[in-house]
DNA sequence: CTGTTAGCGCTTTCAT
DNA sequence: ATGAAAGCGCTAACAG
């Protein structure tokens, strides 16, 4: 920030377009012109380098509203999250907006909560023209789907998939379970247990369904008294593991947990119930997270491209709207899965 | 979402100002002024009632492109911020979003990091009018803050201090710091140590202030060798406790970290050199966050007010911008101390 | 190579 | 109580 040279000393107004044409002697078009930066097209380069000086002298900078309206495009990308705590949403907003940026788009952030429903947010960024295409990561619910479309607003889902809709990119949630279920039971483990989040929601479901193809991959029964829903919390997932303890099945000697939060509550659960960690049960995160290498023991986790699925989802959302190009779905696999300290290989007596 | 009544089916393009007044045979003014929704001024009711359902079915929304480049505002705010991992930050932004939409704004939220460095972030959101004040959280550079001011930019400063600048809405650190110390000094610790964050940094200054004011008030020395820097890691913390371990003047019984992270850091690397956790060493947090509780032992902490923050920080800003109010500087005192399990009352033997 | 002109969709005097 | 008209700051034909 260099003070002798880019400051409009006398400022109180910010300068324009025709403040720097006027002072340039030439018409706003040219200045226009040679503001897009169109390098080589019909400008003299002798006219352009004045103007060029001009506009840095007088700190000018395009009035993006202006832009906006006269070319209807806000290049602009919205997004909206549940839970900015979340690492894996973290991860994908820093990938996204990073890939936003690269192209020349910012990325419009919106919080979703109790008191800002996520359609009402969607609803927010769409209506008024605010931004240029969604990036859909809250929800697959149908009707907002429908409203983007009607409203001819380009969107990706991410992470989400929609009955009917290809414009999707997701990670392999099913395929990261199933390697989580088969490393568990490569260990000697035959009762194995779930604590998954909302069996309703996207990933729930898709991650019950990886628990059991996974199951049947290792030629071990389902037990649906070993499946629990906890809603991500600590606590509960405590409660969900001592209520399964009493199975009438039996225990299980291990527990695939929806993520690190997850897998930290029902580890202290165990601990306190007298059961430890791995010894006694084993313990799996089915999604990675800060927590998981921060515990003790160290919780093994799987890991999955956050990073890749923002970037690849504002890239296909970038390329829909200035090349009128598809957006084709995509599945991402797994990274892995992180071996940590919180499984054990059952003890073979 | 009732698909009946609100469906422009024939959509392709978005109604417009325009196509309301024909329909309803008025001119564009008329329906401006309804839809500005100046309640009792100069619209007969019938008229009002007709435009207004002629606006809800075709679904018409006014652009805020157009609105914006003629009211000369609009209607958001900008923040940008450094980790968006941090809970504090979360908490900023949530209760800093609520209140800017419950006051009709939006908040543009831009996360800082090494690809995108804050002074970038800062211009590209200022530049263009694309909004019309920020929340500044990432730095106090006091050329960044010169940049606002000059360009006329509204600001207020959320948990940083900028010299001979009053717009500055902060939480106070240094008392929770001396109560922590207070806290620990109470249970008989003489030997406090202090793993902070860059103590460049104005948290850090903040922080190691306190701790300095909490020793003096306990009537206990300074160590200079019991102070160390860590940047907010894991394993550096650990690092740090280690080194001074084997302080000239004897090891601590006691350590403030900078936050949860570095609290368990810190833990986790005295278990592993042997040391009980609070028995040995009782470790107590600067900065609460979500993992101090999932952590064993749970972690002690100090609370903060940063849901008040955000939004006073949010409300003072709007406030500077519609009526043009001095944004008044604020401290707000620490919420407390949440005792947990990592601090113990030193043997008196 | 550069200037002139006509809007983008909206709000707001100023008339009527 | 309502309409006509003038822009907000910019870009994109179209002329020259």
């Amino acid at each position: 920030m260099n003070d002798s040279s880019d400051a409009p000393a006398r400022s109180g107004r910010a300068a324009r377009l025709d403040d720097v044409a006027v002072i340039a002697g030439v018409a706003k078009s040219t200045v226009s012109r040679v503001m897009s930066g169109e390098a080589t097209l019909s400008v003299r380069a002798e006219t352009r380098q004045r103007i060029l000086a001009i506009a840095a002298e007088l700190g000018y900078q395009p009035d993006s509203r202006a832009r906006a309206l006269r070319l209807r495009r806000t290049h602009t990308l919205g997004i909206v999250v549940p839970e900015i705590d979340n690492p894996a949403f973290g991860t994908i907003i820093r990938s996204a907006q990073k890939a936003a940026v690269a192209r020349g788009y910012s990325l419009f952030i919106s919080l979703a909560d109790k008191d800002q429903p996520d359609g009402e947010l969607y609803r927010r960024l769409v209506a008024g023209s605010r931004v240029d295409g969604v990036l859909v990561t809250t929800t697959s619910d149908p009707a907002l789907v429908a409203e983007l479309r009607r409203r001819a607003i380009s969107y990706v889902l991410v992470n989400r998939e929609s009955p009917g809709e290809t414009a999707s990119i997701i990670v392999d949630y099913v395929d990261g379970t199933v390697r989580a279920v088969a490393h568990l039971a490569g260990l000697g483990h035959r009762r194995l247990a779930l604590i998954s989040g909302p069996l309703g929601q996207y990933t729930g479901r898709k991650r019950l369904e990886g628990f059991r193809r996974g199951l049947a991959a290792a030629g071990l029964p389902f037990d649906p008294d070993l499946v629990a829903e906890c809603n991500y919390g600590w606590e509960e997932a405590g409660d969900a593991l001592a209520a399964m303890l009493s199975a009438p099945g039996g225990p299980p000697t291990a527990v695939c947990a929806a993520n690190a939060v997850v897998a930290s509550g029902t580890i202290a659960r165990a601990r306190r119930l007298g059961l430890a960690v791995p010894d006694d049960l084993s313990v799996v995160a089915l999604l990675d997270g800060p927590l998981a290498a921060m515990s003790a023991p160290a919780i093994t986790a799987m890991q999955y491209p956050f990073e890749e699925l923002g970037r690849l989802a504002v890239n296909a959302l970038i390329d829909n709207l200035e090349d009128d190009t598809e957006v084709a779905g995509r599945t991402l696999p797994p990274l892995g899965l992180a071996e940590r300290e919180s499984t054990y290989a059952i003890d073979p007596l």
